[in-house]
DNA sequence: CTTACTTCGCTTTTT
DNA sequence: GCGAAGTAAG
C-alpha cells in the first residue's frame, strides 16, 4: 500500500513522512511541490489520521479539486472527501457559515465582490456629501481592503495615531468615516467581503475560544500551498489553528512571492522558523519542469533580488534550445511573431495548441495577440480579465437571486430594482437610503414597511415599490419548493430580463441573451452535481457561493484543445512546453508603478522568473518598440530584465542592426499582402503636419451615425464589410467559430447575414459582427 | 423618471 | 478607445 513513495525522490520523500509538528518545505520551481502536498496527505491518511482531520489550504479551487482527485486514486473516494481542501476564501467561507451567527451574520451572508464593495463606498462617499475627487472610492477600497488584511479593525484605525493623520495629512481626514460606515453598512446587509471572510474568521476565532478549540480540534493536521503568498491575516488563522497540535506544514518558495499587492506579506515564510521552534526543513530543489538553459536562466535572473532564502535550483534535464528573444516593430507584430511563431512548432512538431502559453503582465495585452492568432485560425481561450460572472447580464440575473437569499443585500437590491426599467429612479432610492439609515433597517425591510412611514414618495411610486417586493417575496416562497435552475429560469422571463436584451435584437443583446442562457446551464449542472452528492446542503446559496469566490482558472475548461492566454499572476503553478513572455518593455514590465522602491522592483523580477520556469521546453521573450496605450502609440524600450539574464542563454532573432527596420516591415507586409493598419500608422508625423488624420473616436462616430449612418459606419471602423463576402461564403467568427453564409439580405447599415455555423444558427448585423471571410 | 449625450479614468497583478 | 458613471434635456 506505502509504494506509491516509490514515485518520490529522496528529497521529496523526507517531507511526506515526517509526521508530527511543524515544517516547512521550500520548494524551487518545478521540483514538485504539489506531488509532496498529495502524497504527503495521502500518507497521513494510510498512517491512521482520519481525513475529517486534515485541512488543506491551496491557491486556486481548481488545484484543490485536483489535489482531491490524485489523492482519491491512491486512497480511495470515500476516504478523501471528508477532507476540507480548498483556498482560504472558500474554506473560511464555509466555516463562517456555521458559526458566523456569533459575530451576528446569517447564515445566508452575501459575499460582496469588489465591484460591491466600490459601489457602496462611492455611495457612502456621495451621501456624506464629500468631493468626489478627493476621496476616489477606488482608492478608498484599497485602503480599507489592506486595513482589513492587516488587521485593523475601525477602531484599531482610531485608536492609531499614526494612520489617522497620515490621512489628514493626505487631505482626507474623513477616511476612517468612511471605513466605519462601510463596515456598518455591509454588516446591516449581511454581506461580507474578500477580506471579511478572512478577517471574521480571526473576530471569531479570538472571541469565541470554545469554536478556537473545537476547529483546533478538527483541524489536527494543517497544510498550506504557496505559503508565501499569504497575507496578515491569513497568518494569523493558520497561527490559531495550529497552535494545539503544532502539525501545520507550509509549503513555498520565496523567489515566487508576487501577490504583496493585496498584502502578501513575505515574512511570513522567512519568519516561519521563528514562529515555529522546532521547525523540520526540507529543500526541493531539483527541478524536473525545464530545461537546463531555462533553469539557469532563470536562476541568474533571481541572483538580482538582495531579499531571499538560501537556495540553488538545478536539473539533471537535458540543456535545450537557447531562450529566444525578439524584437518587433509594434505590438500588432509582436501578435503576429507569436502567432506564426506558434504555428511554425505546432506544425514542425505536429504539436497540440494546448502545448503553448502566451504570457503577459497586464490582461490589456491580450487583444493584440488574440488579433494575430484569429487571423491565423489558432484557437485560444483567455483566462481572467472580464471574467463570465463579472458580466453585466450575469450579475444582473445572480443580483436577483442573491435578493432571494438575502433580501438585506443592498448592492444587490440597487443593481435590480430598476433594471429592467420599472419606473424607480435614483431620486426614490435615494430616500429609501436615508430612511434605511435612519431607522437602522435594510432599504427591503423600509419597502417592506412604506405604509408605515412618511417618506415623500408619489402614490404611483410607492405602488411600483411595492410590486416589487411583492415579486421577490414570490420568488423567495417558490425558492422553498423548486430547484435552483427553475427558479433561476423564472426569473429570468419573469422580471423581464430576457426579453429585455432580446428585444434590442442587436448582436450584443443576442450576445448577452445567450450568456444568460449559458449561466442557467451552469446552474443547472451544479444542480445536477448537488443532487449526487449526499451532504449537499443550500442549492441556490452554495451555488452563489461557489460563483463568488471561483477563479477564472477554476471553471471547467472542457477539453478542447486551445492555447492559453493570461496574466503572469494566474499562470503560477503551471507549466507548458513553450511559453511566450510578451511586451518585455520599460514601464510595462517591469511595470511603471512598481519602479518606486527596491522592494516593488524585486517583486517585479519575481514575477518574471515565475514566468520563465513556466517554460519546460523552450521560452520567447518578445518586445515591441511601438505599443498602442490608451488608445496611443507610445515609443517601447526593451525591458531591463532581458539585459539580466546571463547572455549564455540567449538566442536573439532580431539582431541588434535594425537601420531602416520600419521601411522594412511595410515592404515586407506588402509582399504579402498584410498591410496593416497598425504598420501604416507606426510612421509618425512629421511635426508641422496636422496630426488628425486619425480615425474618429466613438464619440464622434456615434454623431456621424445618427446624422448619416450608411455612410459614417464604414469611416474607420475597424470592422469594414469584406466585399467578399457573399451567400455561400465561408467565414469564421469571433464567438461562433466557423460557418457558411446561407443569405444575404438588407443594404448599408442593415446588412445582415444568415449563418450556419457549426452549432447554431445566427443572423449577424454585418457592421458589427466580427467576421472574417474564409473562403 | 428616462433618454441621450458627455466625461472620466483606466491598465499592475486577484480572492 | 472602452465602459461605466455623470449630467442635461425632455
Amino acid at each position: 500500500m506505502d509504494n506509491f513513495l516509490d514515485g518520490l525522490n529522496e528529497a521529496q520523500r523526507a517531507p511526506v513522512v515526517h509526521k508530527d509538528g511543524p515544517l516547512m518545505v521550500i520548494a524551487g520551481a518545478g521540483s514538485g511541490k504539489t506531488r509532496v502536498l498529495t502524497y504527503r496527505i495521502a500518507h497521513l491518511m494510510n498512517q491512521g489520521v482520519d481525513s475529517f482531520n486534515i485541512l488543506a489550504l491551496t491557491f486556486t479551487n481548481k488545484a484543490a479539486r485536483e489535489m482531491k482527485k490524485r489523492i482519491a486514486d491512491i486512497v480511495g473516494n470515500s476516504e478523501a472527501k471528508n477532507l476540507w481542501m480548498g483556498t482560504f476564501h472558500s474554506v473560511f467561507a464555509k466555516l463562517l457559515r456555521f458559526d458566523g451567527d456569533k459575530l451576528g451574520y446569517p447564515s445566508n451572508f452575501t459575499i460582496y465582490d469588489t465591484q460591491d464593495s466600490q459601489r457602496l463606498i462611492a455611495s457612502i462617499i456621495k451621501e456624506m456629501g464629500l468631493d468626489k475627487d478627493i476621496y476616489k472610492y477606488k482608492q478608498i477600497q484599497n485602503r480599507i481592503s489592506s486595513y482589513k488584511n492587516s488587521l485593523i479593525t475601525v477602531k484599531a484605525y482610531f485608536n492609531n495615531p499614526d494612520l489617522v493623520e497620515a490621512d489628514a495629512m493626505a487631505k482626507r481626514p474623513r477616511t476612517g468615516e468612511i471605513y466605519q460606515n462601510y463596515v456598518e453598512r455591509c454588516f446591516k446587509a449581511g454581506a461580507m467581503d474578500f477580506d471579511d471572510l478572512l478577517l471574521r474568521t480571526n473576530e471569531l476565532l479570538t472571541r469565541f475560544p470554545e469554536v478556537l478549540a473545537k476547529y483546533q480540534d478538527r483541524f489536527r493536521y494543517i497544510l498550506v500551498d504557496e505559503y508565501q503568498d499569504t497575507n496578515h491575516s491569513q497568518y494569523l488563522i493558520v497561527k490559531a489553528l495550529s497552535d494545539r497540535y503544532q502539525n501545520i506544514c507550509v509549503v513555498g518558495d520565496d523567489a515566487q512571492s508576487i501577490y504583496s499587492f493585496r498584502g502578501a506579506n513575505i515574512s511570513n515564510i522567512l519568519n516561519f522558523q521563528k514562529d515555529y521552534g522546532e521547525v523540520g526543513m526540507y529543500r526541493l530543489e531539483q527541478n524536473y519542469r525545464s530545461t537546463k538553459n531555462i533553469v539557469n536562466a532563470a536562476n541568474s535572473i533571481i541572483a538580482k533580488n538582495k531579499n531571499q532564502l538560501d537556495k540553488v535550483v538545478w536539473t539533471s534535464n537535458d540543456e535545450g534550445s537557447l531562450i529566444k528573444i525578439h524584437r518587433s516593430p509594434t505590438d500588432a507584430e509582436e501578435g503576429r511573431f507569436v502567432a506564426s511563431s506558434i504555428f511554425e512548432n505546432k506544425m514542425q512538431q505536429q504539436l497540440p495548441n494546448g502545448n503553448f502559453a502566451v504570457l503577459y503582465r497586464t490582461n490589456s495585452q491580450s487583444r493584440a495577440i488574440e488579433d494575430a492568432l484569429r487571423k491565423k485560425d489558432i484557437p485560444y481561450r483567455i483566462y481572467g480579465g472580464l471574467s463570465f460572472y463579472q458580466r453585466k447580464e450575469i450579475k444582473d440575473v445572480l443580483a436577483y437571486l442573491r435578493l432571494v437569499i438575502n433580501p438585506k443585500d443592498e448592492e444587490a437590491l440597487k443593481r435590480v430594482v430598476n433594471f429592467p426599467v420599472r419606473g424607480i429612479g435614483q431620486t426614490t432610492i435615494d430616500k429609501l437610503v436615508v430612511a434605511a439609515n435612519h431607522y437602522g433597517r435594510s432599504i427591503f425591510e423600509v419597502m417592506e414597511h412604506l405604509g408605515k412611514l412618511d417618506l415623500k414618495i408619489n402614490s404611483g411610486t410607492k405602488t411600483k415599490l411595492q410590486n416589487f417586493v411583492t415579486m421577490i417575496k414570490s420568488f423567495q416562497i417558490m425558492n422553498e419548493g423548486s430547484d435552483a435552475f427553475v427558479l433561476a429560469e423564472h426569473i429570468a422571463k419573469k422580471t423581464g430580463i430576457l426579453l429585455e436584451f432580446k428585444k434590442d435584437g442587436t448582436p450584443e443583446g443576442i450576445a448577452r441573451m445567450e450568456n444568460i442562457e449559458e449561466l442557467l446551464n451552469g446552474i443547472q449542472d451544479f444542480v445536477e452535481g448537488q443532487k449526487e452528492l449526499a451532504d449537499a446542503t443550500g442549492g441556490l446559496s452554495e451555488f452563489l457561493e461557489d460563483v463568488a469566490l471561483a477563479t477564472d482558472l477554476d471553471k471547467d475548461t472542457g477539453d478542447d484543445d486551445r492555447v492559453a492566454l493570461m496574466t503572469i499572476h494566474l499562470a503560477k503553478g503551471l507549466e507548458f512546453p513553450y511559453v511566450y513572455i510578451v511586451g518585455m518593455e520599460e514601464d510595462l514590465f517591469p511595470s511603471a508603478m512598481s519602479m518606486n522602491t527596491r522592494s516593488e522592483l524585486e517583486e517585479e523580477r519575481r514575477l518574471f522568473y515565475v514566468a520563465l520556469t513556466r517554460a519546460e521546453k523552450q521560452a520567447y521573450l518578445t518586445y515591441a518598440q511601438n505599443r498602442y496605450r490608451w488608445g496611443k502609440l507610445i515609443d517601447a524600450e526593451p525591458s531591463r530584465f532581458l539585459e539580466e539574464i546571463d547572455e549564455k542563454y540567449i538566442e536573439n532573432l532580431t539582431p541588434i542592426d535594425n537601420a531602416g527596420y520600419r521601411y522594412k516591415s511595410l515592404i515586407d507586409s506588402d509582399i504579402f499582402g498584410e498591410v496593416d493598419k497598425s504598420t501604416l500608422r507606426q510612421v509618425k508625423p512629421k511635426s508641422g503636419t496636422p496630426p488628425t488624420i486619425a480615425r474618429p473616436n466613438e464619440n464622434q462616430l456615434r454623431k456621424l451615425r445618427k446624422l448619416k449612418p450608411e455612410i459614417a459606419t464604414p469611416v474607420g471602423n475597424t470592422n469594414t464589410i469584406d466585399p467578399n463576402l457573399a451567400e455561400g461564403s465561408l467565414v469564421n467568427h469571433t464567438r461562433f467559430g466557423k460557418g457558411k453564409v446561407i443569405k444575404i439580405e438588407g443594404v448599408g447599415n442593415d446588412k445582415k447575414a444568415e449563418i450556419q455555423f457549426e452549432t447554431t444558427i445566427k443572423k449577424l448585423l454585418l457592421r458589427f459582427a466580427k467576421l472574417e471571410v474564409i473562403g
